[in-house]
DNA sequence: CTGTTAGCGCTTTCAA
DNA sequence: TTGAAAGCGCTAACAG
């Protein structure tokens, strides 16, 4: 910027007027310091302007797995909505790694972004005390954060497997079975006891032996489906709570002959191309992000949850009868 | 750092170096400080830091899209390579438009990266000439940049094809349909150059309208297919060539009984639970990444272009005999 | 409309 | 082993 101002002949103050397009320069000063800002190439050092600011123009967002089509698709539409006020997202892994999440999120407010958007997976995240203190605004996505006042973006996950139960329901199935990930998880805990609550409000009765929740290992689901789908007494329906256990139980189940009807939690990119097609209660990652984007952009109030609502797609798989 | 200074009684220098881990400090004086640090719960402001040292500790990436699997794989792998260095991700999308390329990677520049890695869309890149005339390290990915000497990390897409229609050949088929993307894009130009030339090297003719270059719509991949399956003359084997074309011509061959042959290029999750298995030519976002950083890491030689090799995974559609 | 000065939080340089 | 002072590139505050 001094080189600039120096090769314009005039003040470090009035370049930076016209690259921040302040009104107040001439014409002609304003059009010979975009000349000079053209050759050289210049371009202002976000850094430097962010150390006099205060804030970095950033969005940091720590994610379970970037790779997730899930949160990929949240990604993009904070991605789309931050630009809007050009803003730049930073994203990170905690790969479900409690150390890693920390590790991820502190080394992103190192940087002083305006605005955390974090999945937690950590039981508690009071690790970020003194940067909501100090005025970070901070949004959890997918699970609530604990030990922090902070916004909470979360889909319907009751609801959703509600409208799971709902749908196998009148396709006349008072047998369904329910495989869930380890109730470690805050969805998994949610999406079980709604479960319950669902099939308790239809007057259906749930065996705890066909409640199974674990890892979606293929051990863990290879042992859950012969407990299932024993022969002697079958289920006639599933649910799969989340999309890595869908895809392990498709998986499995793939030459069954009599398969059980199957509702799935968390759409899948294929799940119209397979034979049946695969009948899901399917997130809405962008209205998840827009509402992200929407209590980020106004805060000093009381924390506040959002609930997102999610969609039943029949496609087959939840329409077999029993 | 001021402040812990203050509290802790020594000089500012001092907290620098306990926060860098210097280890001229008097073990005394060291837990002192750290202790100061813990209470106030003072971390480093990584933007002054970056003001006085040059760089950001940040990995710029611009892709087409950061929902696509594809990208988002690279980003992943990108990312835990990163962290080893504790440089943090960037990630923004060009969406395929070169204003948003443009825009995006120049916002990232601002902000001092330590490197930028950016799949072109754009024709040409030459804007970001400045930025590495002044030595900041650039890696395309997915397509080659024109306009700036950088690197560039692709696969494989010539041997990709050639292992496809090799396939296809091995298992009987002559008459070969090919569904390729808009020839602006770079790798449908290689892959379909590929495409004719393994078919010459089989002695296989190509017959002009069984070669189908287009965005993928369904409009467009809709009359292709109706060309290359026309039920006087039919092709025997399909190859398409990324897995847009691939999702959307397994869309509209759904019901059909007698579906040709399939070799797809580009993996898709949910390949092998289809029936049948969608073989593909499966290319490596995690050897691409890892690339990449090899690539970054090595500066200060001529421009280099890598190659990652591509795999054929069978899996039952790319079998089916003529 | 334009310029001057101070200082954001840190590291570098030099000194003690 | 510790500290004092300068300055990274920018903008806020205050002249002129």
């Amino acid at each position: 910027m001094k080189d600039v101002a120096q090769a314009a002949g005039v003040a470090l103050k009035t370049v930076s007027r016209v690259v921040n397009g302040e009104s107040t320069v001439a014409p002609e000063t304003l059009d010979r310091v975009q000349k000079v800002i053209r050759e050289l190439g210049y371009r202002r050092n976000e850094g430097a302007r962010q150390l006099r600011q205060g804030r970095s123009q950033v969005i940091a967002m720590v994610v379970r797995d970037i790779a997730d089509p899930f949160f990929a698709a949240i990604g993009r539409a904070v991605e789309t909505r931050a630009e809007e006020s050009d803003l730049v997202v930073m994203i990170g892994s905690s790969h479900d790694e409690p150390a890693r999440e920390r590790e991820v999120a502190l080394g992103f407010c190192a940087r002083r972004p305006n605005a955390l958007i974090i999945a937690p997976i950590a039981k508690r995240q009071d690790y970020l005390q003194p940067e909501v203190a100090n005025g970070l605004p901070v949004c959890a996505v997918d699970r609530p954060a604990q030990g922090i006042a902070c916004d909470a973006v979360l889909s319907d996950n009751i609801g959703g497997i509600r409208a799971a139960v709902d749908h196998l329901a009148a396709h006349g199935h008072r047998r369904i079975g329910y495989l869930g990930d380890d109730p470690a998880v805050f969805t998994s805990r949610e999406r079980v006891a709604g479960f319950r609550a669902a099939m308790a409000a239809r007057g259906l009765q749930v065996n705890e032996d066909e409640v199974r929740l674990g890892a979606p290992t293929p051990g863990s689901v290879g042992a859950a489906l012969r407990t299932l789908l024993d022969p002697s007494d079958p289920v006639t329906a599933l649910i799969t709570a989340n999309n890595r256990l869908t895809v392990e139980t498709l998986k499995q189940l793939g030459a069954t002959p009599d398969r059980p009807a199957l509702v799935a939690f968390d759409d899948l990119e294929l799940g119209e191309l397979l034979n049946p097609g695969l009948t899901v209660v399917a997130q809405d990652p962008e209205a998840i992000g827009n509402a992200i984007m929407d209590l980020l952009a106004d805060q000093d109030r009381e924390p506040r949850e959002v609930r997102i609502p999610v969609t039943l797609i029949p496609r087959g798989s939840g329409e077999r009868p029993p």
